[in-house]
DNA sequence: CTGAAAGCGCTTACAG
DNA sequence: CTGAAAGCGCTTACAG
């Protein structure tokens, strides 16, 4: 492997010179500079990043700590962060966590290691122990799609599930349903949380009973939905629209409704939440609460950018709009 | 920061044992090991991992180079991949590369400064620069999806596209259709050329013409399936079946024909290929080929890892077997 | 079993 | 503008 020292030995300079050179420090005859470079190319040098990391005490690297790189939602947030993070330089450090505390644990562990410069984070496991792995790293951290704990002054970047939620709801009130049943995300679910705290909110604003017949929380898969969307029917007979939590979840819903020849929207409404790509297909149409997601990876990734580069600054959390996409799956209630 | 010295100072002890403590080097005896490793706890020590990389000459990073985590094919296996190399310790580095050849340029170069252990890579632009630039890497590559220049003497993972479009192909003659037209992927995708190069091959082989109106290549996309199925139809009446390359393109197809109401699989049968989860949605139902991504993924992680670990072997490729799966997309011809 | 010393490949004051 | 020297935080022969 060629070293610095090589390309200064074949130069007669010294290391610092050719440091200089390619670093573009001011001080440094051009002549002298252009030489060094053309050395380098001629010997093939490459820098060695890890030497460098090592004395600036940077490693130019981000970690990226998401549960599921497989959803939607998040391959598209990753691949914005990781546009704006190549464009400046940096790399982005992957790690899946399956939704396994271990694995979160082990990630932060690893970043401390090697010395990562900021990290963004979809964590599940915020205890107290997380909590004082993160401040001991003393490293600019934003978290997406949640938030994080009061203590730890740190910002988030997401969508307003809860504001996007009421308008779902408000949309299916507008139609005069007032029997509307509710499928959630399993419960443990931060996003799952709000949304349901939001069709809540909304019908007692409106002054509208509740039946606790007419809340499931299904799991995170169409079968959840489908399943969820089967007892619901035969629990809460006078339903006549469904706000489901997410679109997996809608779907699922509509594909029981389907075998069961209820027809959408003649006999039932449903409104769903995300706007994944699916939800748009020809047989599908759904009305649902649209949200930027690639849009959200790059803002994230901006404000982190702004919080390595302005030291100690502590960063703004950034809540998105969302956007209520009408289709074919909701009809007025006469 | 606390360093190595600090504890070798708290202890009255030198830095090469506190280093043998950590490293489990047996020269050391048990009980000084046991109060270094105490010392190290009570100090909150973390060991700088860009420092012994600069030492060892490793990183326990590998790069993953793809060019679109997003499509559900590519994550999948991005998890599989995953999985296998965080539990072995390594880290990915996530590289999307856009389909554009700078940015696979800049990964690869940033590969060689970060001294990268390993590579797994699915590359679109592997000209004589490119391979010249893997070369100088020197270390383990592993192709995903992708068959490495042959100058290059390095493994791939893969499915047999060819295979498995000759089985999707040979279950339509075996249904009896003479006219069967194709949705192509773009041209200069190589999955796509492969699965073309199956549908002449298996039309040749039974004797069956090919009628060049009746192939087109669309766009990477449900509207692009959607326009092709349009073509099709209106310049190849006689036609009574379609193998579409990919299953987003059988999809998109699928909702022209419903839009035009022709009946599937009355009027016109289909068959995909990738098996998506939409595929078997309850609308949907898409006769086609299954992969098994995730565990491509795992399998090409475990070649990296063998190849790192065993110093100069060549490793060899992995061709998965694909599965024809039966829905509800094609019906005999009478 | 333990320590002193050299060294990994760079950067960065400090002198000149 | 340039060079010699110290140092980033470790690991690893080499002696003892």
């Amino acid at each position: 492997m060629t070293t610095i020292k090589d390309v200064a030995k074949k130069l007669g300079v010294s290391v610092s010179t050719v440091s200089r050179a390619m670093n573009n420090h001011p001080d440094i005859r051009p002549e002298t500079k252009q030489e060094v470079l053309e050395a380098m190319k001629e010997l093939n040098y490459t820098p060695n990043a890890v030497a460098r990391s090592l004395i600036q005490r940077r490693s130019y690297t981000i970690g990226l700590m998401m549960p599921d790189i497989t959803d939607p939602f998040l391959s598209a947030m990753a691949q914005g962060i990781e546009e704006v993070l190549s464009d400046d330089g940096y790399q982005v450090v992957y790690g899946n966590t399956s939704r396994s505390r271990e694995k979160e644990e082990s990630f932060l562990l690893s970043a401390a290691q090697r010395k990562m410069d900021g990290l963004i984070i979809t964590s599940d496991f915020m205890d107290s122990e997380m909590i004082q792995l993160l401040k001991n790293l003393d490293i600019p951290v934003v978290f997406l799609r949640r938030r994080p704990p009061a203590e730890l002054e740190m910002p988030f970047v997401d969508v307003d599930h809860y504001q996007g939620s009421c308008k779902a709801v408000e949309y299916l009130l507008s139609l005069h349903h007032e029997h509307i049943g509710f499928i959630g995300m399993p419960e443990y679910s931060y996003t799952g949380q709000e949304r349901y705290r939001a069709y809540r909110d909304t019908m007692n604003k409106h002054g509208i009973d509740i039946h606790p017949e007419g809340i499931v929380f299904g799991a995170r898969s169409y079968e959840g939905g489908f399943q969820a969307m089967a007892q619901l029917a035969s629990a809460y007979s006078q339903m006549t629209a469904v706000f489901a939590a997410n679109d997996i979840l809608a779907i699922g819903a509509l594909e029981w409704l389907a075998e069961q020849k209820v027809s959408v929207p003649g006999q039932m409404s449903i409104v769903g939440f995300d706007n994944l790509e699916v939800s748009n297909l020809h047989w599908i149409k759904l009305t649902t609460v649209a949200q930027p997601r690639k849009e959200m990876g790059r803002r994230a990734a901006e404000l982190l950018m702004t919080m390595i580069q302005t030291k100690g600054s502590k960063g703004s959390s950034i809540l998105f709009d969302t956007e209520l996409i009408i289709r074919n799956t909701c009809q007025s209630h006469t």
